[in-house]
RNA sequence: GGGUGCAUAGCUCAAUUGGCAGAGCGCAGUCCUUACAAGACUGAUGUUAUAGGUUCAAGUCCUAUUGCGCCCA
C-alpha cells in the first residue's frame, strides 16, 4: 500500500476493471432480481461536461450503486442528444469560419457535415462521464437520432396525428430571425429590460388626434386598430371612428375593449395582431384582420411602404424619426419593459404569424396530473408537484415543428393538390413533396425512457426495465422534459414512465452567483478531477446541500474532501498494517468485546438506521454528512487512538478482537461511502482480506439492532469527557503535550471501568499514573480538577496550580452548571412537561439532571476544600 | 399580477417525526505524540431576518412584515 491514494493512475485502471468485467450491466445481479432503472438525461452529444453533468452523474450513480449494492438489476442508460438548434448553430458557425453558409452548401451536405461534426465531437462527453466514476451499461447507449428512437418518433407523430391531436395551421408564434425558426413558449426568456416608450398622436380621421403609447414603434405599420377602455372619459367620443396609420395612412377603426388598462402610458393602445400576443386575442375578439409587416429574418416586408427592406430597429429609428419631422410625436421616455429573448440565441424574439405543427396537448396533460396525483409518481422534493400540476393545468398547445435542418423530420408529405398526407413511408403517386421541418427536440427525448428500451417493438430489455426507477435531473428542465416525459409515456405506455422524480438544483459559485461565461466563475469539472480526483468533487457535490436547492460549489470544499479522502487512506492503512498474517472475520463475540469496541459498533450501528433512513427519503447529502462525521470524529479521533492499547499490548486476545472490530468498521465504511466516492473505496477493498469480489458488487450493508448499545455509549462518553476535561486542564495551564502527568481518580460507581481503561488515558491524554482514591480521601491542594458527572479527576500539577486562579475556574464551571441545572429543574418542576413531553425526553432530562447535579456538588467539595 | 422558495457563526452551508443550534473554510494558540503536518489538540464567534401566535417545548408548525431569489403570466 502506498503513502498516499495516486487518483489520477487508481481511476482509470478501476475504471477500465470495472467496465471490461460487465459489472455495470444489470445482467451482474441474479436472474430475478427486482430491476432498478434510471435513464440518464442525455446530455448535448457535441457537448463537454460542465458542472449540471457532473452534478447529476454523481447522484445518479450514487443511487445506482447503492441499488446495485442491494442486489438489484441495476440499469442506468446513458446517452446522448441531439440537441437540435444547439448542434446546427455550432455547425453553422464552422461553416462560417469556412466563409460559407448552411444556405449555400444545401440541407443533404449540411446534415452530412452535422454528423461529421457529431462523430468528431461525439464521444468527449461520454468520456468525461467515464472520468466521473459513471457506472452505466454503455452497451446499451442511445443517441436520439439513432434509428430505432426515430422509428419511435415517427411512430409518435403519427399516432398522435391519427388520433387528432395534431394539426398544422397558421398561428401567432415566438419567432427567432436569426435561428429562422419557430421555437416554443417555453424556449423564450422573458427578462426586464432598458427600453423606451414612445408617445405620438395617432391620427383620426376628421383631423382629431388619439395620443397613443408604444414599445415598438415599427409595430405601429402592422396595426388594425387603435383601442381605448369602453369607461374612459376622454376617448368616448372617439370611439368608433377611424384613425390613419402613420406614414400609411392605411384607415384602421378605433375600438374599446375593457383590456385596456387606463393608467398606463394614455390609456390607448395601438393593436398589431399580428406581432402582440394580447393584441392577437383582441383581434379575435373584434374580428380585425392581421397584417404582417415582418419578413422571416425580422426584415420589413411590402406591407411596410417605404420601409420595406429595413432591419426592424433601423425600421424604428427611421420610422420615428419621419414621424416627428410629421409633427406626430409627443415624447420619448425611459422605460422597463418585458423583452422576450431566444433561450438559445439571446436574440430579441418575434411574435410572428406562421404555419406550424401543434400538438393538442391538454388530454395527455390530464394523465400526467392524475398520475402524480395518485401517486403513481412522487417528486422530491414535494414542493415541486404544485408547479408542476400548475403548469400542466394551464398547459397550451405545443408548437413542435422547427424550421431547422438537425433533427426528426415530420414525417409528412405535401400533395401536388395541397392535401397533407402524415404516415412512417411517402406515400404512393408522383408528386408529393416531403415536410422539409424538423420536430422540436424535446419531442423525441420526451420518448427517451421508453424509446431507448426498444419501443414501439416489444423488446425484452422493455418488458424487463419499463417502467423505469427513478428520474433524475434538474428542476429547470421539469416543464421542458420531465413533464412531457411523463405525458408522453403515459400516453403510449399506459403506465407512468418513472416512480420518482429526483430533482436537484443549479450549481452556482461559491457566493452563490449564477455561473456565467461573462462572470468569468466558469468551474471546469475536469480541472477538479485533474486537481483532485473524481471522489473529492462528487463527495463535495453531494454533501454541499440539500435535495432541490441550488449547491455553491466551492474548490475549498473539493480540497478539504481531499483531505478527507487521504484521512481515509491513512485510517485503511493503519488497520491493514495492525492485521499481521491472520485474518480475523467478523466480529468478536458480544461477550468478548471491550468498552470502546461496544461504543464504536453501537455508533457504527446507529449511523447506519440513519443513513438507511436518509436514503429512503432521498437525503442523500445529509447521510453523507454523517458518515464523514462518524468516520473522522468518532472513528479516527476516538477508536483507532483507543485501540493502540489492546493492539500494542500484550494481551493476544483482545489485540485480536481489536483487529476484528477494526476491520469490520473498516469493511463496513468502505461499504457505505462507495456510492459517494467509488474509486478510493475500491481501491482501499483491494487491500481488504476478502474473497475477491469488487466492493462495487459487494452487499450494502444493514444495520443489526443487537448492536446497539445504550450503556456502553453513555459510559464511553462520559471517559471521552474526562479526557477532553484533562486537556482542557492541560492546555489552560500550558502543559507541555509531551509532559506525563498522573491523575488522582475519584471515579464514583465507575472504579473498575477507569482501572481497565486507564490506557485510555495515558494515550490520549498523557496520564501515565493514574491513582484511584478510597472514598473520602483528601485530594492535594495544587492540583487542577476535572469533574464530570459523579466522576473526579484531580491532577496535581506541582508548581502550575495557583490555587487562585483553580478557584476562579471551578467557580466560573459551577456558575455555567449552576444554569444548566436551573433550566434543568424549571423543566421537571413543571407539571405540563411530565405529563405531556415524550416518556424518553423526560428520562433523558433526568439523567441529565442527576449528572450535573452530581457534577455541581463535586466542585462545590472541592471549592471547599481549596479554601480550607 | 399569481405561485413558490430562501433568510442560521466572518464566509459557504447542515440540522430526521418539534426535544440543550452543528460542520467545513477562515481566525487565535500549542505540538513533527510510532495511520495521517494532506495531521493532532485547545480556544473564540449565534437575539436562528422582524413582530406576533400555537405548544410543556419552536431554527423547525401558523399568521403578518422586510429583504433576496426562482417559476408562471
Amino acid at each position: 500500500m502506498s503513502k498516499n491514494f495516486n487518483f489520477a493512475e487508481a481511476e482509470t485502471r478501476l475504471y477500465e476493471w470495472w467496465e471490461k468485467s460487465g459489472w455495470f450491466k444489470p445482467e451482474v445481479a441474479a436472474a430475478d432480481a427486482e430491476p432498478y432503472v434510471i435513464s440518464m438525461p442525455p446530455p448535448n452529444v457535441t457537448g463537454a461536461l460542465h458542472t449540471g453533468h457532473a452534478l447529476f452523474t454523481t447522484l445518479e450513480d450514487l443511487m445506482i450503486r447503492y441499488e446495485r449494492m442491494r442486489g438489484k438489476a441495476a440499469l442506468w442508460l446513458p446517452g446522448t442528444d441531439h440537441a437540435g438548434i444547439a448542434t446546427q448553430l455550432q455547425v453553422e458557425k464552422m461553416l462560417r469560419e469556412e466563409g460559407t453558409s448552411r444556405e449555400a452548401v444545401g440541407r443533404e451536405e449540411f446534415l452530412r457535415r452535422t454528423w461529421e461534426w457529431k462523430e468528431k465531437y461525439g464521444g468527449t462527453i461520454t468520456r468525461q462521464l467515464r472520468r466521473m466514476g459513471a457506472s452505466c451499461d454503455w452497451e446499451r447507449e442511445r443517441f436520439t437520432l439513432d434509428e430505432g428512437l426515430s422509428n419511435a418518433v415517427q411512430e409518435v407523430f403519427v399516432r398522435l396525428y391519427e388520433q387528432g391531436l395534431i394539426y398544422r395551421g397558421p398561428r401567432l408564434v415566438n419567432w427567432s430571425p436569426g435561428l429562422q425558426t419557430a421555437v416554443s413558449d417555453l424556449e423564450v426568456e422573458r427578462d426586464e429590460e432598458q427600453g423606451k416608450l414612445y408617445y405620438f398622436n395617432y391620427p383620426v380621421e376628421g383631423g382629431d388626434v388619439l395620443p397613443v403609447a408604444t414599445t415598438r414603434p415599427e409595430t405601429i405599420l402592422g396595426d388594425t386598430a387603435v383601442c381605448v377602455h369602453p369607461d374612459d372619459p376622454r376617448y368616448q367620443h372617439l370611439i368608433g371612428k377611424t384613425a390613419l396609420v402613420p406614414m400609411l395612412n392605411r384607415p384602421i377603426p378605433i375600438i374599446a375593449d375593457t383590456y385596456v388598462d387606463q393608467a398606463f402610458g394614455t390609456g390607448a393602445l395601438k393593436i398589431t395582431p399580428a406581432h402582440d400576443f394580447n393584441d392577437y386575442e383582441i383581434g379575435e375578439r373584434h374580428k380585425l384582420g392581421l397584417v404582417n409587416v415582418l419578413n422571416k429574418d425580422a426584415t420589413m416586408n411590402a406591407n411596410a411602404g417605404t420601409y420595406q427592406g429595413l432591419d426592424r430597429f433601423a425600421c424604428r429609428q427611421k420610422l420615428w424619426a419621419d414621424m416627428e419631422a410629421a409633427g406626430m410625436t409627443i415624447k420619448v421616455v425611459d422605460h422597463t419593459y418585458i423583452v422576450p429573448r431566444s433561450q438559445r440565441g439571446g436574440e430579441i424574439v418575434e411574435p410572428m404569424l406562421s404555419t406550424q405543427w401543434f400538438l393538442k396537448i391538454k388530454p395527455l396533460a390530464d394523465k400526467a396530473i392524475a398520475a402524480v396525483r395518485d401517486g403513481r409518481i412522487t417528486i422530491v422534493p414535494e414542493r415541486f408537484e404544485k408547479i408542476y400540476f400548475h403548469w400542466l393545468e394551464n398547459i397550451e398547445d405545443w408548437c413542435i415543428s422547427r424550421q431547422l435542418w438537425w433533427g426528426h423530420r415530420v414525417p409528412a408529405w405535401y400533395g401536388p393538390t395541397g392535401e397533407v398526407y402524415v404516415g412512417k413511408q411517402a406515400p404512393a403517386g408522383e408528386g408529393w413533396t416531403p415536410e422539409e421541418d424538423v420536430l422540436d427536440t424535446w419531442f423525441s427525448s420526451g420518448l427517451w425512457p421508453f424509446s431507448t428500451l426498444g419501443w414501439p417493438e416489444q423488446t425484452p430489455d422493455l418488458n424487463r426495465y419499463y417502467p423505469t426507477s427513478m428520474m433524475e435531473t434538474g428542476y429547470d428542465i421539469l416543464f421542458f422534459w420531465v413533464a412531457r416525459m411523463a405525458m408522453m409515456g403515459l400516453w403510449f405506455t399506459d403506465e407512468a414512465p418513472f416512480k420518482t422524480i429526483y430533482l436537484h438544483g443549479l450549481i452556482r459559485d461559491k457566493f452563490g452567483r449564477k455561473i456565467s461565461k461573462t462572470l468569468g466563475n466558469v468551474i471546469d469539472p475536469l480541472e477538479l478531477i485533474n486537481k483532485f480526483g473524481a471522489d473529492p468533487l462528487r463527495f463535495t457535490l453531494v454533501t454541499s446541500g440539500s435535495p432541490g436547492a441550488d449547491i455553491n460549489l466551492d474548490e475549498d470544499k473539493v480540497e478539504a474532501n481531499w483531505r478527507f479522502v487521504n484521512k481515509i487512506w491513512q485510517m485503511s492503512n493503519f488497520v491493514l498494517s495492525n492485521l499481521e498474517e491472520e485474518v480475523p472475520v467478523g466480529l468478536p463475540p458480544a461477550a468478548e468485546r471491550d468498552l470502546p469496541s461496544r461504543w464504536i459498533i453501537s455508533r457504527l450501528t446507529r449511523l447506519m438506521s440513519s443513513m438507511q433512513y436518509l436514503f429512503d427519503t432521498h437525503q442523500y447529502g445529509e447521510a453523507g454528512r454523517q458518515l464523514y462525521e462518524f468516520l473522522w470524529s468518532e472513528f479516527a479521533d476516538w477508536y483507532i487512538e483507543m485501540s493502540k492499547g489492546p493492539l500494542y499490548g500484550t494481551d493476544a486476545q483482545a489485540k485480536q478482537n481489536t483487529r476484528r472490530v477494526l476491520l469490520y468498521v473498516m469493511d463496513t465504511v468502505l461499504r457505505l461511502l462507495h456510492p459517494y466516492m467509488p474509486f478510493v473505496t475500491e481501491e482501499l477493498w483491494s487491500f481488504l482480506p476478502n474473497n475477491g469480489e469488487p466492493l462495487m458488487l459487494a452487499r450494502w450493508p444493514e444495520a443489526d439492532k443487537a448492536n446497539l448499545d445504550e450503556p456502553a455509549e453513555s459510559e464511553m462518553n462520559l471517559l471521552m469527557e474526562v479526557v477532553r476535561g484533562i486537556r482542557n486542564v492541560r492546555t489552560e495551564y500550558n502543559v507541555d503535550p509531551a509532559k506525563r502527568i498522573s491523575a488522582l481518580m475519584m471515579p464514583g460507581s465507575l472504579g473498575a471501568t477507569f482501572d481497565r481503561y486507564r490506557y485510555i488515558f495515558a494515550r490520549l491524554c498523557n496520564v501515565a499514573e493514574m491513582e484511584m482514591m478510597v472514598a473520602g480521601a483528601e485530594a492535594p491542594a495544587d492540583a487542577a480538577s476535572v469533574v464530570v458527572g459523579e466522576v473526579t479527576a484531580y491532577l496535581p500539577l506541582a508548581g502550575l496550580v495557583d490555587q487562585q486562579a483553580e478557584r476562579e475556574r471551578l467557580t466560573k464551571e459551577l456558575e455555567k452548571l449552576e444554569q444548566q441545572i436551573g433550566r434543568s429543574l424549571g423543566m421537571l418542576g413543571n407539571e405540563q412537561f411530565i405529563s405531556r413531553a415524550k416518556p424518553e425526553v423526560v428520562e433523558r432530562e433526568r439523567a441529565k439532571l442527576a449528572e450535573l447535579q452530581a457534577a455541581g456538588a463535586q466542585i462545590k467539595e472541592r471549592l471547599q476544600s481549596l479554601k480550607g
